[in-house]
DNA sequence: CCTACCGATCGGTAGG
DNA sequence: CCTACCGATCGGTAGG
């Protein structure tokens, strides 16, 4: 019987690219070479070629898979019967505990979603726009004038993606701050500190 | 007469230093070979290497320049005789304008300070930390109660620097806020934002 | 013995 | 699933 593909093809695709969100998160995208991500998955850069059929196609799986898990974890955290700023407090929350589970493709998006060649970068785009347009209406909602003002619930917006982006760059679990403290902070910060702004 | 240094020794320097800016903010660092931006340069590669002795020489020259620059403007930005909230708005005015006007300076703050030997980056990192307390005492100043409780003090200045740096991801220039509505919007985010807080 | 500058090429390593 | 290679390009340096 003709051999199919292997039963644990995709784990073990799952495998490489974990390894290689940390490697390309430790090293950068191009500092690491698909010998040195072979060696630290035990095994050959042609068997590694097997799997994905160049750097670019893995450096694009690692920021998918995590953007698209984003999008989910964020999505089924938006109910909209709570408070306006409970709601956004569960989205804050969720995009914090998303990061926390997964801070080396959290890393490897900010700092290499740029080395993908433009129509590679488009579709992940996409879910990045797809996930501000969510907090844009969770933002808008508490705050009436603000959400009718377009022109400035973008910017308010992009600042509080601003604090949750830049989060990884300081917070230290050991911190005298908890996620969840943090989180209900850049909550307070954006609902308080818009209330007067138009 | 012996030749000395030639005058325009300096000047070439800095154009060197400026081009290099360039191209290491649009290509990244490691994408920028030095052959590519001694021709860029208009000058040969063993030239180039006349000026700069290594490549993260270079590097380190870009990114030195610029927060000295940026720790020289916010320290003359910084009035105490101001309004604790106008203060603070000078400070984040300085910071936006000195951006704007090094914007590749600044990505390459960002994105390639990582690529530096440790003990290059440990010089760098002590002008941010200069940065930042400035920044910390100027919001402490803004809220008593905040001041005093430096737990929560170095968050809060730490999510008005992810506000700032994140700014050049999203802002342009013909959108349909100024830099000024944006570091007044980030002032009283922050104030307003943090009244309450504690 | 200095600085300014060139064409050619070094030893290693990249992705494939 | 491997070793053996490739075309190209890297950062850096030689002699003059």
């Amino acid at each position: 019987m003709a051999r199919t593909q292997a039963d644990d093809y995709t784990e073990k695709r799952v495998a490489i690219r974990q390894k290689a969100a940390q490697m390309f998160a430790d090293e950068g995208f191009d500092r690491t070479s698909m010998a040195a991500l072979a060696s630290a998955c035990g095994i050959s850069k042609a068997l590694l070629y097997h799997y994905y059929n160049d750097k670019s196609e893995l450096l694009y799986d690692v920021i998918a898979g995590h953007l698209s898990e984003l999008c989910l974890d964020v999505e089924q955290a938006d109910d909209e019967t709570l408070s306006p700023n409970d709601r956004l407090l569960s989205l804050i929350l969720s995009l914090l505990d998303a990061y926390s589970h997964a801070d080396n493709e959290h890393r490897v998006q900010i700092n290499a979603l740029k080395f993908l060649p433009a129509d590679k970068q488009e579709s992940l785009k996409d879910m990045e726009r797809e996930l501000v347009h969510r907090f844009c209406n969770a933002i808008a909602a508490t705050n009436p004038k603000l959400g009718a003002n377009k022109a400035i619930l973008m910017p308010v917006t992009m600042s509080l993606f601003g604090m949750l982006n830049w989060h990884y760059m300081w917070f230290r679990q050991s911190g005298v701050l908890t996620r969840e403290q943090y989180a209900q902070m850049a909550m307070t910060i954006i609902t308080d500190g818009t209330e007067n702004l138009i």
